[in-house]
RNA sequence: GCUCACGUAGCUCAGUAGGUAGAGCACGUCCUUGGUAAGGACGAGGUCACCGGUUCAAAUCCGGUCGUGAGCUCCA
């Protein structure tokens, strides 16, 4: 069948002479970028390497639109040389929502620059440069990007197998390494912004040098581009660091950097959710104890930290003895079971835990609420027989399944399996993960294996909640442990009469109640459910006359647990009503002569505005109901 | 920790060529008592992150420290 080839296009099958290029096809789309033949992406205009159905890809398709942000990643890294002829290229690839080059420069960027840069691709979108694809030989490749004294392409070509094509893609004057796909002109990305400069480390390698890396986002249109703008301002808007401080409910400090201070709304949503943590636990038989947070350096010993973690750990020297604060509750836990003979009948014993921990995050990855050094977990640890491991953990994954519906969160299960370094017995392993498979399977759960990346004591499940702007975070982890029980000698009398060692779960649901609340701020964008918000209701007397009026509605309101306040400032309706709104307060009552005759409380929802007048205490009632936790 | 940028009142920001600081909001006092998103007047508030240097003179120029941001790295 030389010469020919097969395509099926638009469901119709066809053939065509060898050669010939997805571009020449009269069947082309207008917006087409790209096209898919059998799973290979391709140029538009190389030839078709084999017979197959053929796709077009336009920038509605993800790799479409991977290959338009590629081709704009070459077009900043042009614009870069032909500002700064001597910058040596890194790599550029595409980003989900854009792209970077990072290129090594003589001189930082100034402010300016990133325009500058934008300008001259710009032009260079303008000359509608076309863009090609060149295959070449090892040594023609070396000889190519010696002359140009590109020192990194060196190095990845010497790591590119030998039976591999080597490729570069030329537009004008600029070639780069590149195994493509491209678009077929510099003319099509019409719309660019860079966004934002960093450094980053030659191969993500900290002993290589830094680089500088360039951000930016580019659409086919101006219009898309401005709509991405705007949806990234309105993440920002969400930024927990920003509404945190403007909701008062936390701030931080240079007096103590990595730690939250806590105000007394943001308090009463954190205590909030502890409780409702709490009261969830407690219905399934967990314990809640309380253990030191500070210990002589020999635990930490003991524990494996002081080898494994003691960089991240607050150290503390006095009387010519160390103690660390506690980074994790697991250590204190374990003492606590070791504290008496534990009878089979006291197991599974579940031992929770919410006191401050505290670790020494490098200086450079703290970040809001996400990232602390002091903080607190919805830690528990579980003691458990070997032949409770599975109901054990059946439980902990129905309390997440719970806990993430009660705040509107879906979540998706990761499976991490036996590392290489793993500790212990092989048998127990394999049982484990079994175990936790069928668990997986049975509860009907979707999950993705990790392979390898399970802790060196044991498999962990960790659990990736999904919020309402459709990002991940990962915050729930259940692992095995079968390795502390060894090292603190644990164990318990069995039916039989023999010790028996125990198996310890770790797990955290919220995970580090700091950052789920950072979570859920940006979640809700501050408009907490009824049940969360710190202020449920804000009271508003119209004049001063009904301040005593309000004042009664509130000592009722308060003597069944909502919370509220009233707005006695002698400000117009008006006004509080927009503080209230602004503050995201869930409900308004306000209260004029009118209700004051009638017993009524004239009620704004901050969702759906004026409801109107309400009978008291009805109301009172109806909001007892509609602020209880979502505990089934 | 590393690279780059930034750091002016509680917050958002202005401050032209180096000549001892300014607005809006918030706050306080007074006036106003108004039925569903901003009533008015007056007032208080800053060692321009901190330390040092250059200069007759530094918020402004230079160096260092701390903090913050974007990333990198790390993340039992």
């Amino acid at each position: 069948m030389a010469g020919e080839l097969q395509l099926v296009i638009d469901g119709e099958a066809r053939s065509v002479q060898s050669g010939c290029t997805a571009w020449d096809l009269p069947e082309r789309q207008e917006h087409a970028l790209a096209v898919w033949v059998d799973g290979q992406v391709l140029d538009l205009k190389r030839a078709l390497p084999q017979s197959g159905t053929v796709q077009w890809l336009t920038f509605n398709d993800f790799s479409g639109r991977q290959v338009f942000r590629h081709s704009s990643a070459h077009l900043l890294a042009q614009a870069v040389k032909r500002l700064w002829p001597e910058a040596k290229l890194g790599t550029g690839p595409a980003l989900d929502d854009g792209f970077y080059y990072d290129v090594a420069l003589a001189e930082p960027l100034q402010e300016g620059d990133l325009a500058r840069i934008e300008r001259e691709m710009k032009k260079i979108v303008g000359e509608n440069l076309p863009i090609e694809r060149v295959e070449l030989s090892r040594t023609e490749a070396l000889t190519l990007f010696d002359q140009r004294a590109e020192t990194f392409k060196r190095q990845i070509i010497e790591g590119i197998p030998h039976d591999a094509v080597i490729s570069a893609y030329r537009q004008g004057d600029f070639i780069d390494l590149c195994s493509g796909p491209h678009l077929a002109a510099t003319g099509l990305i019409q719309a660019i912004k860079l966004t934002s400069v960093s450094g980053a480390y030659w191969r993500g390698n900290e002993v290589n040098p830094m680089m500088t890396r360039i951000y930016g986002t580019s659409f086919p249109s101006e219009d898309e581009l401005t709509q991405h703008l705007v949806h990234i301002e309105d993440a920002k808007q969400r930024d927990h660091r920003k509404l945190g401080p403007s909701l008062d409910l936390f701030s931080f400090r240079e007096d103590a950097p990595g730690f939250a201070f806590w105000h007394p709304k943001g308090n009463q949503l954190y205590r909030t959710l502890e409780e409702f943590s709490r009261r969830l636990q407690h219905d399934r038989g967990y314990q809640e104890v309380a253990t030191p947070w500070i210990y002589r350096v020999g635990l930490w010993e003991r524990s494996g930290h002081w080898d494994h973690y003691r960089d991240d750990m607050f150290l503390i020297e006095r009387d010519s003895e160390v103690l660390g604060v506690k980074p994790m509750n697991c250590p204190g836990h374990a003492l606590l079971f070791k504290g008496a003979t534990r009878s089979y009948r006291d197991l599974p014993m579940r031992l929770a835990e919410y006191s401050p921990l505290s670790r020494f995050e490098r200086s450079g990855t703290l970040h809001g609420l996400m990232r602390v050094r002091g903080f607190h977990q919805d830690d528990a640890h579980l003691f458990v027989s070997q032949d409770q491991i599975s109901q054990e953990m059946f439980g902990v994954l129905d309390l997440v399944d719970v806990m993430y519906r009660a705040f509107g969160l879906t979540h998706e299960v990761v499976f991490s399996t036996r590392p290489d370094n793993y500790m212990g017995d092989l048998a127990l392993w394999n049982q484990a993960e079994a175990n936790l498979e069928e668990i997986l399977r049975d509860r009907g759960l979707k999950y993705q294996i990790n392979p390898k990346d399970g802790a060196f004591y044991g498999p962990k499940l960790d659990i990736a909640a999904i919020d309402s702007l459709g990002r991940r975070w990962q915050l729930a982890t259940i692992q095995l442990d079968f390795q502390l029980p060894e090292k603190f000698d644990l164990h318990y009398v069995d039916a039989d009469g023999e010790f028996k060692r125990p198996v310890m779960i770790h797990r955290a649901i919220m995970g580090s109640l700091e950052r789920f609340l950072g979570i859920l701020v940006e979640h809700y964008a501050g408009a907490f459910p009824l049940w969360l918000a710190p202020v449920q209701c804000v009271i508003i007397p119209i004049t001063d006359q009904q301040i005593s009026y309000a004042q009664e509605i509130q000592r009722k309101l308060s003597r069944y647990g909502i919370r509220s306040e009233v707005d006695d400032r002698s400000q117009k309706m008006g006004y509080k009503i927009r503080e209230a709104q602004l503050a995201k307060v869930p409900r308004m009552l306000v209260v004029g002569g009118r209700d004051q005759t009638n017993h009524t409380v004239s009620v704004r929802t901050r969702d759906q505005g004026d409801i109107g007048a309400k009978p008291w205490p009805d109301y009172l009632h109806q909001l007892i109901e509609e602020a209880e936790m979502p505990l089934a």
